[in-house]
DNA sequence: ATATGTGAATTGATTCACAGCG
DNA sequence: CGCTGTGAATCAATTCACATAT
C-alpha cells in the first residue's frame, strides 16, 4: 500500500455516497458494476480502486451494502466526528454555518471567526463568532481538526498562516488562489472560479474532454 | 492537438490566476520557473502544459506577462463574458448572486431560478428571481450558456435535466451528487463534501498523500 | 454460473535532457 | 549564455483477461 492514486480517493468518496443512498432504500447486495454505472466508472476501477485497501466483496455474490458501507467510512476516516473552524464569516460562510445536518456528515463545526467587530460575539448556525486573535486558544480548547477558509483572495493566506500556527491537521480552502502551507498540513481547495474557467475551456473545446464512458 | 490531460487545465486556470497578480502589480516579464514556484508545480510541467496550445516565450527571456495573460485568456474561453443563470435560491444561491465583480470574472449571472413562490419575483445581487417553470423561456431570452446548481441533492437531477432541455452548454454543479447529462453538456462538480471527505482521508493517511516538491 | 480480485498489458502523464533560438 | 520548446524515457494509472472463490 505504498500509494494509492488521488482520483481513488476521489472515487471511494463517491462510492460511499452511493452506498449510502442504497442503504437508505434498504438496498442489502450491489455489485462493482452497479456502483460503476452510478459513479460513471469503469467496473474495473472499482474493483481495482477497493483492492488497494482489501476484500470486500463475495466472488460470484457481489457486495453487502452496509458492509462496504462501514468499510469505506472507516477507510476515508469517517468513523469518528472531526472538529471544524471556519475563519471569515461573510455570505459564503454564513451559508457554511447553516448547512443543515452538518454532523450527519461526520463533521462538527465548533467555531468561527471574523475580522469584523460588528460580526464578533454573535452566534450563527448555533455556533459563536470569536475575533481572529481568539483563533489560537479557540482552536486549542475545542481541539479543532480543521479550518475552512472563506476569506477574501487577499486575506487567504494570512487565514492559513493563523490556521497552521494554531494547529489544524487540514484546511478546506474556499478561497481562489494556491495558498502555502508545511507539508504535514493537507489542503484541499473548493475554487468554484476554477471551476467555472475550466467549463468555459471545455465548452469551446468539446473534443479535448475526456470520454465518460 | 488530439487530447489535453485535464490537469493541464486545472493548471492553466491557476497559471492565469498567477499572471493577472502579476500584471496588476506592473510586472512585465516572467519565467516558467517562476510560474512554476507560484502554482507548485515544476517548471518542465509549465513550459510543457503551454505546449500542448503553441510558443509563448521567448528563448533565453521568458515570456511576456500580458502577452501570455491574453493567450491564456483565448485558450481557455475568457475573452467574451458567458451568460449563466442559478437554479436554487438558497443560502449558497444568495452568497453566489451577491459575489463581487462577477462580470471581472469573464462571467455574467443573468437568471435564477427556485420553486419557492416567496422568493419568486423578488431580486437578488440585481437579478430578478423566477419560477423554475419560466426556466426554458428564460434561458432561450437571455441566451444562457451556463447553469448553477445550488439545490438540494434530491432536486439535483431534475434542475440538471431542465437546464440541459433548454439548452445549456456547462453545468457548474454545487449539489453533492453526480449528475446524468448528455455528452455534448460538461459538467464541473463543486463540491465541498466530498473535498472534506478527502481531507479526512489525507489527515489519517498522510503518507498515502502525493509529493508536492 | 457468476462476479470478485489481481497480475500483465496498455495507455496516459510527467520528468528529463538537450536541441534550438534569441 | 539563458531559458524555452520538445522528443525520448520514465513513471503512474487504467484497462484487460482470466484465475479464483462461492
Amino acid at each position: 500500500m505504498s500509494s494509492v492514486p488521488t482520483a481513488t480517493v476521489s472515487r471511494l468518496v463517491t462510492y460511499l455516497r452511493i452506498l449510502t443512498q442504497l442503504e437508505a432504500q434498504g438496498v442489502k447486495k450491489t455489485s462493482s458494476e452497479h456502483l460503476a454505472d452510478e459513479a460513471q466508472v469503469s467496473a474495473f476501477q472499482v474493483r481495482k480502486d477497493l483492492a488497494y485497501f482489501g476484500r470486500f466483496g463475495t466472488r460470484g455474490a457481489g457486495y453487502t451494502v452496509p458492509t462496504l458501507r462501514r468499510e469505506l467510512r472507516r477507510i476515508l476516516g469517517l468513523t469518528r466526528p472531526w472538529s471544524a473552524a471556519i475563519v471569515g464569516v461573510g455570505r459564503l460562510g454564513e451559508a457554511i454555518l447553516h448547512y443543515p445536518n452538518f454532523s450527519d456528515y461526520d463533521f462538527v463545526l465548533k467555531g468561527a471567526f471574523d475580522i469584523d467587530p460588528n460580526k464578533v460575539g454573535f452566534e450563527l448556525g448555533g455556533v459563536k463568532i470569536d475575533h481572529i486573535d481568539e483563533l489560537p486558544r479557540v482552536v486549542r480548547e475545542k481541539g479543532i481538526d480543521i479550518g475552512f477558509i472563506t476569506v477574501p483572495q487577499t486575506a487567504a493566506q494570512g487565514a492559513a498562516d493563523a490556521l497552521v500556527r494554531a494547529g489544524v491537521r487540514g484546511i478546506l480552502n474556499f478561497a481562489p488562489t494556491i495558498i502555502d502551507v508545511p507539508k504535514e498540513v493537507h489542503v484541499e481547495p473548493v475554487d468554484f472560479l476554477a471551476g467555472l474557467k475550466r467549463l468555459s475551456f471545455y465548452i469551446l473545446n468539446p473534443q479535448l474532454r475526456e470520454e465518460l464512458v
